[in-house]
DNA sequence: TTCCCCTATGGTATCGATTACATATTGGTA
DNA sequence: TACCAATATGTAATCGATACCATAGGGGAA
């Protein structure tokens, strides 16, 4: 691969009047600048960022670690992180940690040998001990969907107990008295955060779930097994702490023979596309995916460049979109 | 951040023993090696890649280029391929082109300054004179999903006209002759194949598709106002090039008061999990995302690690999957 | 005893780019 | 005419890690 000094050779110069031409900086005759450039066009040539980061640039790498990018939430969440990032001048490294400790170690020993300038965690992981070397670095870390407890600089997480709230108290208002919840992963902050939420609404109206189903894997087929479960204790209603998990519920509720809303009504949360694009369609409670994802981007940036303005602007809020899954319970 | 020279320092050596106890190579006595391991240990020190790779070593880095990763196909997809590269010792950008060549050729500025040493390229991006300067350097490049006329060492593709015609097919067979097809993105390779596989299907049947709405965004928004296009002629039967298409001709053809399948046929591509979780279950043509991913990947670390054997394993063939959304048309 | 090889360790050039410094050529002004 | 500032270009140190080469002690073979 061209190095500079093909450069310089080519345009019979030296390497200072070349580096000088790429970054415009001191002076350079237009007549040199000229060759230069012809010669950077002829060889395709682009400088090494090995060697810039070496002599002491920034890396303008920023690694984010999540459970995986198969999951629709997370694959729009880091969609909406790599183009804010890339357009800020970044490069991300989007990793799937399949959220196994020792995976996401192996991430981290990577983030330092890359020396990227930060890093952005929205893995569901609850152990965060690995972030420590980060830490220690003074590598910025911010957290999505999660706290981090202590290892990140600052965490872009929307209020999951709320959430759990608004689900709860939805279903309440129409009058359901008999729910259920399901969901998953078990480990995820962000579900128990909601889950929490949840019951904190029900016992304020004197009530408790009548089951609760919360799953290790986040996904449609486990979704169906824990609604059936769940809709074995004959509830009005069910509360998805995910759309996964109140999708799937439509699937076991249809095949046990129930009507959605009319003997079932079912919530979920989070407003993924498929949300909307499911028959009945879903009625859940809508959290800004993207917004979060470009808000974590931005704070990283401030971060790296060191801004000591540390100010979290407010995020949107959280809204209840209802749609065909929820009514009232028909009349005993 | 600490360098060889810190650890060297700190264990009262030089820096050539501590890259001998980097390495395992060379000399070093068991005293020296534990004094070094400490100095590592106690500053979480981790050897610069840049550093390293400046030295002549391999970057361990690949570029990945898709459209986006929000789509649940490329998602997949990535995710797939990255943790295969992952495990095969390589880190991956993964890059949403957003199928914009501006985009594209950004990135692949970014590619070779960070001196990649290859590229998994499944951008629906038609023209491919981006990756030119990849080519001109000998960065081995392989397609996903699409072909790169004559950029790419290699392409994994499935056979997207075999796909075509096995949904035309289907539904022939079914009894069905009045069908309409709708898909997106217009631009991609894949979808144009899968069309082409379908006319050529009806063709030899001696029928023609009612309908052909191809559209410019793939989204379940835009699948459905198609799908209400393409519904007005009244088909009996209608493909979705994809299963966002066909899902969104579930709710068009709902919302129009048509039952499925006693009504209306619909027939998808992909098999996405969510294929598996609408109502009624979408029948589609299942192609191996997961495989295509892993395939490439490890053609790529063949490619990069010079390995001349080029013969293409087979993939996976496609299968139909027949569920609940294609039957027979109603006697007229 | 001498020589050589194995073990152990350190010094230093090198990769590609940036940049401080040195050098050289102008042109304008006192 | 002498001198300084602005312009233009080159030389070399530097970043972190690797690897080649040099140095040196110790043990076995001749």
């Amino acid at each position: 691969m061209a190095s500079i000094k093909t450069i310089a050779k080519l345009a019979q110069t030296s390497v200072a009047s070349v580096s000088r031409v790429l970054n415009n900086s001191g002076y350079v005759s237009a007549d040199l600048r000229a060759k230069v450039q012809a010669a950077i066009a002829q060889t395709n040539y682009q400088p090494s960022s090995d060697a810039r980061v070496l002599r002491g640039g920034k890396s303008n790498l920023v690694g984010i670690l999540l459970p995986s990018i198969d999951v629709q939430f997370f694959g729009i969440l880091a969609h909406a992180m790599e183009q804010a990032l890339f357009d800020l001048g970044y490069q991300s490294f989007i990793c799937s940690t399949a959220e196994s400790a020792a995976h996401e170690a192996r991430y981290v020993a990577m983030f330092l040998s890359r020396r990227v300038g930060g890093v952005i965690a929205a893995s569901a992981e609850a152990g965060a001990a690995h972030f420590a070397p980060l830490r220690a670095h003074g590598i910025p870390i911010v957290a999505v969907d999660r706290d981090l407890h202590g290892y990140a600089s600052d965490a872009i997480v929307i209020d999951h107990d709320l959430g759990g709230r608004m689900m709860a108290q939805h279903l309440i208002d129409l009058g359901h008295r008999t729910i259920a919840v399901i969901g998953a992963p078990q480990h995820s902050q962000s579900i128990q955060r909601r889950l929490a939420g949840v019951r904190a609404a029900l016992a304020q109206s004197g009530l408790q779930p009548v089951s609760e189903q919360v799953g290790t894997t986040h996904d449609f087929a486990q979704s169906y097994d824990l609604a059936s479960r769940a809709l074995a204790n004959r509830p009005t209603a069910l509360i998805g702490l995910t759309d996964i998990a109140a999708i799937g519920t439509i699937h076991a509720a249809h095949d046990l023979g129930l009507r959605i809303p009319q003997d079932l009504s079912i919530i979920g949360f989070d407003d993924i596309p498929s949300a909307a694009f499911v028959l009945p369609r879903l009625t859940t409670v809508a959290q800004p995916i993207r917004h979060l994802g470009r808000s974590a981007a931005h704070r990283l940036h401030r971060l790296i460049a060191g801004d000591p303005q540390t100010q979290t602007e407010a995020l949107p809020a959280l809204t209840l979109i209802q749609r065909d899954t929820t009514a009232p319970p028909k009349p005993a």
